[in-house]
DNA sequence: CGAGGATACGAACGATCGTGCTAACTTGTC
DNA sequence: GACAAGTTAGCACGATCGTTCGTATCCTCG
């Protein structure tokens, strides 16, 4: 039988791998997953383009970890403080933290995942099927907190979970795409506001 | 005194122009305004690269005469058709012809300006400018409707009229994306519903 | 401490990028 | 019908793209 050799990693390398992601997530946020380069990322990091490379063997893969890196990033950021409330205050917060992770400039584009999600809308391959699986989750979890809201009485039945969440996350995108425009703050305003209204309309 | 020498342009000339331009619309909201390679372009209208590049003299012209192009192709499928009506029902024709050229797939990647504005949000330069001044125009335009509408007491005087444009917008941008990574129509539905309901919302 | 594997670098590859140069041809004008 | 100007193609350039290979160095484990 063949034993699958697990190639146990260094504890520098490991360091480095994560520098490099950590820097690729913002970057690609600015010059897109694809105008992502291996050259740049390298001096960006310091590093050479064959020693930063050999640690993906290929640019989607490097563009992957990009991925789940940016995804620890969002669940440090937005989700994980978030979910400490439950219901309509979870769904609050999460609304709010996303609004916030934009403002502080988590990543310098913006949202990672509107970003990525724009530029790759029409290319077909594994890097879009893993953004589109990413906003499934998300949008999942906003329907899953108006529900939660339901049962809680906080949000009345007659509210249709998957329309909510689709104007809810519509006025997030846009919050998101208009300051980085306008670099005029008001959008997360205009976005609290519209949130806010139509929160109080669904409420029980 | 210098005669200002008007390069006045052939028939033929402004033909191919044209058909390049066309073609660059529609691919650059695939591939992207950076993306759009002069090798590709040409090799897709079946020019030369030297030959296609002569009508323009730099990427950044060419990238500015497609959007100048982009321009065009939506005014005539959303804007001048909408323009037909006044007042709410202008607003309700903007955005349902919004959703339409989305789902007619005008450009095979959606909402030109969309696109164009994801990619640059964070790229200075004259081509962001552009499509920055165009998505103002777009929006004044709503806003525009929605006091003329106020005026003819189709919407209440309560209502704020760039926040309600930024709700609208927000739909609008949200369909394009959601149908873009879905491939589901209901998108277009849902836009409909939640424009439906804040309209209804802001009557008099 | 010695061995083995992970880590990093330098150099080079073919391909493609945007961009020039030159020359051939078409078109419109007098 | 000739001449000027606009149009297109061919070829080549330096730069940069993703990727490969060989080699030197460092960490880790026995």
């Amino acid at each position: 039988m063949t034993t699958t050799t697990a190639r146990r990693r260094r504890s520098d390398g490991e360091r480095s791998r994560r520098t490099i992601l950590r820097t690729a997530a913002r970057l690609a946020t600015v010059e897109g997953l694809d105008g992502l380069t291996i050259g740049r990322l390298a001096s960006e990091t310091g590093m050479s383009k064959s020693g930063l490379f050999a640690h993906f063997g290929s640019k989607e893969e490097l563009q992957l970890a990009t991925i789940d890196t940016a995804e620890e990033i969002f669940e440090g950021e937005v989700l994980r403080p978030a979910l400490e409330a439950e219901g309509l205050a979870r769904l609050r917060a999460l609304c709010e933290r996303f609004l916030s992770h934009v403002d502080r400039k988590v990543f310098p584009g913006g949202c990672f995942f509107a970003s990525a999600a724009a530029e790759l809308d029409t290319r077909p391959g594994p890097v879009r099927d893993r953004i589109v699986a990413i906003y499934g989750e998300w949008t999942a979890l906003l329907e899953d907190s108006v529900r939660t809201a339901q049962e809680r009485a906080e949000l009345a039945e007659s509210v249709d979970p998957a329309q909510l969440t689709f104007e809810l996350n519509a006025m997030l995108a846009e919050a998101n795409g208009l300051f980085l425009l306008s670099g005029d703050p008001r959008a997360f305003d205009m976005a609290r506001r519209g949130i806010a209204d139509r929160l109080e309309r669904a409420a029980a």
